[in-house]
DNA sequence: CGATTTACATACCGACCAGTCGGAATATAA
DNA sequence: TTATATTCCGACTGGTCGGTATGTAAATCG
């Protein structure tokens, strides 16, 4: 992630003056993401943000063009990420049950991970205004959903869970993770994929005694 | 639910002028959830409220002194009738896994009853002022939690459910049904009590075969 | 009828905020 | 040093919204 860290090699010379933080963009979204977090897309003014980061609320409009802006890209890159996390979890491969473990550990890591964006993108006014914006994040959200819909597909199809209605169960299993963004705090008493662990049990196994 | 109906018995003449509606505070409340839910606290205005049921904003300020108080008792009434729900349905008595049944179907059933309320209490703004009143919805969220814990904790003790942490099982148990006000419409392909029966399936019987 | 009470509309204030604009500051390049 | 590119500030604008003040219409009461 983050291919362009500090040392990139070809640090070329660039004209100007140089900005006042390494990564403005970066750390405006990160701001406004935990602003957005805490009071809200439409409570929140870019002129806290700019004031977090010792900017003026004009310096912010050299990076974004819009507040929406803002917003439209804290939902993009979290997205993108979450696929990209599930993706790399599952790859590990296993039994269905394995992999549903380990699709639910990876989101939930990734979660916690990225709280601000996850509150934000859960939470908070959920609109996007550009239309292909929208488009591509219901992409991404439909492949994530679709990557444990598979999982599920194959363990219903070779007999290892039973034969139980694919989409309402993933739907479950994401109601499970995507909740977490509303009461599960980042370093409290239970890490995120222990949450993961448990709920992946209970949905597997069951409460009833076997 | 709504004693005071229409034909209450000491129907006695009011002095002065008569409201436009039968029941401006009852109206007002269920059109602020209404827009609350459609486009979340901060972005909606109290004109816009009044102007669907052909008031003035000014009229609005006759029945509540703040928008904030309107938002606070939507949350209240909210949780409240949750509350009665849930212990009207489980008050059937049975079995924990048909008690855990029963309270699903009526969580879910009064989720889908009061959707707009549903979804402005868990998806928009969620900030409430007065203190006092943030202490009663606490209680009364704590009170709905309870209900559901005392039974899976009854099922444990009577070996009818496998020796799960009990809060962590009422959390998932809630998990499943708050997020339904994220993607359940009224009057879609599936009822609310459908999806509460697979739900309560799904985490009674696990998804591995048996 | 006039007095009183309730229910509304209209007009307005003050605060806040997204977004703009001109210019100042600071860097490189020639 | 001068030209140029980039970053950022500060002041401003246009508009929205919560809340208030004042007056008026419509009902009952005496």
């Amino acid at each position: 992630m983050a291919p362009g860290a500090p040392g990139e090699e070809g640090e070329e010379k660039r004209l100007g003056r140089p900005p006042l933080v390494s990564d403005p963009r970066e750390e405006i979204l990160r701001q406004a993401a935990k602003l957005f977090a805490q009071k809200g897309y439409g409570a929140s003014s870019l002129a806290e943000v700019a004031a977090t980061l010792n900017y003026s609320k004009g310096a912010i409009y050299n990076y974004f063009a819009t507040k929406q802006e803002i917003y439209d890209a804290i939902i993009i890159r979290t997205l993108d990420g979450l696929n990209q996390a599930a993706a790399a979890a599952v790859a590990e491969g296993g039994s269905p049950h394995a992999r549903l473990r380990l699709f639910m550990i990876g989101h939930a890591r990734y979660l916690a991970d990225n709280y601000d964006s996850f509150v934000t993108m859960l939470v908070g006014y959920s609109g996007m205004a550009n239309a292909a914006l929208k488009d591509e994040a219901l992409r991404l959200r439909d492949a994530h959903e679709g990557q444990l819909r598979a999982i599920i597909a194959q363990g219903v199809a070779d007999g290892s869970f039973r034969a139980m209605d694919v989409a309402m169960t993933g739907r479950a299993v994401l109601s499970l993770l995507s909740w977490m963004a509303r009461w599960y705090r980042p370093g409290g008493a239970m890490a995120a994929e222990d949450v993961a662990d448990f709920y992946c049990d209970l949905i597997a196994s069951g409460l009833l005694p076997r």
